[in-house]
DNA sequence: TGAAATGTTGGGGCG
DNA sequence: ACGCCCCAACATTTC
């Protein structure tokens, strides 16, 4: 009997568990559907709703046209689905999110009461969230413990993909009905700040994401290093293709197991994007609630002068000119750098003295990586708010971060075209550098990075004092 | 996967 | 030869 398999963040036919799974049920008669949830795709980001229409465009040609896309809540559809094609059974792969934690639960149950089982199979993750633990059975908080324990987990050979199966046909709605439906909820304080669809998205699809995987093996063993400077191309490049499952973490550590300290300092990276997935499955509020009780309190500005700052910031219109390449090469691509992020993110916190959650909602609405456990965690760390994050007091300073990281300029120069003709050291400086030869079209720098740096740490010590008195 | 302030040490110039 | 000072280089502390 025909089973149903609902891809969701699992958009691949290789190392597919659950696929397997529903292949093996239904006896090689397999019903493949993606769901477009009108309620879930409200608040996805525009950039990564493109990005997601793109790579289900990839993944129904991977199965010869036969995708099955609906749009409606995913009970109702898979209900009706079940009806048309007389499955009984459904199976995906679990998903680890809150948001997605509760849905599943919701549709397993009601789905049961017609007699459908939805069945739960494998994880977006190398080590399923939750097991981890210490030797005392409790979840490591600290990310160096983790990945000890991490580590000694075994990690099953990627699976080949299902062979001889017959795909079910049926009604579809247009995949790009993805770009109706999504970014409907706008934060108020994103005011008028329209998108950019981003261009060069890189190889798209499953196929695509073994492509850059491909494409990155011979830099890996260098990739300690490279990976701090954003002028060079020294990152894997293989996030949104994680994001998405069109390729799993295991078949990217069966792929790049060396020895050499790059490939180390690598898995310590996919170990962190299991670290974060880990600490949301323990803790699901973390998503926008901080995790420092000694923060709650952090005093934030949230006036219509804020909001302008805020706009500033995400426009990259700071006048610190690694900030601002950042911001734009964000805009401009959905993707930004992790040393470029940290800044960024550093700089809304500690000198704009906004909200991380304003930081991390426009992050998530502009990266076509965006994931709540990375993305939410990847912020906390730098407010200083997190479990394991870095201390409050820790603060770039935008131009030396520029001196270490991109020395020549090169990656401001891409991004800042108005630098173009100023060269390092005068591009890292704020505003460009204070010569003769200001250059003309870049902004004056909106703040003094040490005044605000010394207001942040003002606000700190009062929010510290405020919780112990 | 901070930065800045403060402290320590040791080489070398110099009287 | 010796003490003194300067200061770079590095280490530690503080925010």
């Amino acid at each position: 009997m025909t089973t149903i398999f609902w891809f969701r963040r699992d958009l691949r036919l290789r190392d597919n568990p659950a696929l397997l799974a529903a292949v093996a049920a239904g006896h090689g008669q397999v019903a493949p559907v993606f769901i477009l949830d009108p309620e879930l795709l409200a608040s996805v980001g525009p950039a990564r709703a493109d990005y997601l229409r793109r790579t289900l465009h990839s993944l129904r040609d991977s199965l010869d046209g036969a995708l099955v896309v609906r749009e409606g809540s995913p009970g109702d559809t898979l209900a009706a689905l079940a009806r048309e094609t007389g499955a009984t059974e459904i199976f995906a792969t679990a998903d680890f999110a809150p948001r997605g934690r509760r849905r599943d639960e919701d549709v397993q149950a009601n789905l049961a009461a017609e007699g459908i089982t939805l069945h739960f199979v494998d994880s977006p993750y190398v080590v399923t969230p939750g097991t981890v633990v210490t030797k005392t059975g409790t979840p490591s908080k600290v990310f160096t413990p983790f990945r000890r324990y991490w580590e000694l987990e075994p990690v099953p050979a990627p699976q080949p993909a299902p062979e001889g199966v017959t795909w079910w046909r049926g009604e579809s709605v247009a995949i790009d009905r993805m770009l109706i439906l999504a970014a409907q909820r706008r934060p108020h304080y994103f005011g008028d700040l329209d998108w950019v669809a981003p261009e060069g998205l890189g190889p798209i699809g499953e196929a695509g994401a073994h492509d850059v995987l491909q494409a990155f093996l011979p830099a890996v063993a260098a990739y300690d290093e490279a990976r701090n400077i954003p002028g060079i191309s020294g990152t894997s490049r293989l996030s949104p293709h994680l994001r998405f499952g069109t390729i799993h973490p295991r078949q990217v550590l069966a792929a790049t197991n060396g020895d050499s300290r790059g490939s180390e300092v690598f898995r310590s990276e996919i170990a962190w994007r299991e670290f974060y997935a880990d600490v949301l499955w323990h803790n699901p509020e973390s998503t926008w609630r901080v995790l420092q009780p000694a923060l709650e309190h952090l005093r934030v500005d949230t006036d219509d002068a804020a909001i302008e700052r805020f706009q500033v910031w995400a426009r990259g219109e700071t006048g610190f000119p690694l900030v601002d390449a950042g911001m734009r090469q964000l805009r401009a691509t959905g993707w930004m750098h992790n040393r470029v992020r940290m800044l960024a993110a550093s700089f809304l916190v500690k000198h704009l003295h906004l909200d991380w959650r304003w930081g991390a909602k426009w992050f998530m609405w502009c990266l076509i990586d965006g994931d709540v456990a990375s993305n939410q965690h990847g912020w906390q760390w730098a407010a200083g708010t997190g479990t394991d994050a870095s201390p409050f007091h820790r603060i770039f300073n935008p131009t030396l971060q520029a001196e270490r990281f991109d020395p020549t300029g090169a990656f401001i120069h891409t991004w800042v075209p108005e630098l173009r003709g100023v060269t390092a050291p005068d591009c890292l400086q704020p505003g460009g550098g204070s010569g003769l030869l200001a250059p003309a079209g870049y902004v004056t720098p909106m703040l003094d990075a040490q005044v605000e740096r010394d207001e942040a740490l003002a606000r700190f010590a009062e929010a510290r004092e405020a919780r112990t008195s």
